[in-house]
DNA sequence: CACGAGACCTGTTCGC
DNA sequence: TGCGAACAGGTCTCGT
């Protein structure tokens, strides 16, 4: 599930609170369990541990994919990877299946990263950018320009879906809204990103922010087990939808194999030139 | 520089 | 029903 939109999602779920579910900004963090240790990829546990007390959330926000607690002295960065999760739960409430670290908070809560395939990673860092140092722009961030785009598209002559999921080239798209986006675009996933003309280029970023912001509108698209609550995976056009009708033209969606990553596009509206 | 393969993991679904 | 293969929202490292 975790994308951009999924993301974006969690972090306004535990920075505003939902009915029923408290904001965690402002709480003091009265300590920590770690029931998979390579979960936490920095510091030690025994430092981990020490440097979270006396520690209150500040803020929370996202980077990338990067979900980020601002603390009174250091950061506190999860990234989710295939299968994590992050929510509030009763801090009495039984260990689930797939808990992999538990920071408890003041109040009775406790926040819960859950994580079935142990990909997910947690940093406590004094500075952030140590971490998120070498991605790139955000997609939805005004300050990129679809000129600034234009040129870093042209800075390369890697393929547009392997590119879109580079994070160092755009942070937060996934293989989902790589997919979603080049459909929108209308460009085919294997074209070279420096052939795109300017107005390509520029009906690509649109693309990106479209499928973007529609998603964050649904909170997000919740796939197989892990449910989260939004529901844009009933909006996709083309990613998981091998098979049937473009909503364009009614092609069926093609699926091939990209940088060993399922791609879905339609082969009538997504032509390899032009 | 750019690409592909393999690793890290568990769970679900599909084909025989 | 059973069983193995393929596949899954991501990223890192290594070899060519």
């Amino acid at each position: 599930m975790p994308e951009l939109p999924e993301v974006e999602t969690i972090a306004r779920l535990l920075r505003d609170g939902s009915p029923g579910q408290p904001s965690l900004v402002g709480r003091h963090i009265h300590g920590a369990s770690l029931l998979w240790e390579r979960t936490l990829a920095e510091p030690s546990p025994a430092e981990f541990a020490s440097r979270l007390d006396q520690q209150a959330i500040e803020a929370v926000s996202r980077r990338g994919k990067f979900l980020l607690l601002r603390l009174t002295h250091d950061w506190l960065l999860f990234h989710l990877r295939m299968s994590g999760d992050l929510a509030v739960r009763p801090s009495d409430a039984p260990l689930a299946p797939h808990d992999r670290l538990i920071i408890v908070l003041e109040g009775g809560v406790s926040l819960v990263f859950n994580d079935a395939r142990k990909f997910g990673r947690a940093w406590l860092v004094e500075d952030a950018g140590q971490v998120l140092g070498d991605l790139g722009p955000e997609p939805l961030d005004d300050s990129l320009s679809s000129g600034d785009f234009y040129a870093r598209l042209h800075a390369t002559r890697r393929q547009l879906k392997p590119l879109l999921l580079d994070q160092k080239f755009l942070a937060g798209l996934g293989n989902i809204y790589a997919d979603e986006a080049l459909n929108l675009a209308r460009l085919h996933p294997l074209v070279p990103a420096d052939r795109l003309t300017f107005q390509q280029a520029e009906s690509l970023l649109e693309g990106i922010r479209t499928v973007l912001r529609a998603s964050i509108q649904r909170n997000g698209a919740s796939i197989d087990w892990v449910y989260r609550g939004g529901d844009f995976q009933n909006y996709f056009r083309v990613y998981q939808r091998t098979g049937l009708p473009c909503p364009e033209c009614g092609t069926p969606i093609a699926r091939i194999i990209v940088g060993q990553r399922g791609t879905h596009f339609c082969p009538h509206c997504q032509p390899v030139h032009s």
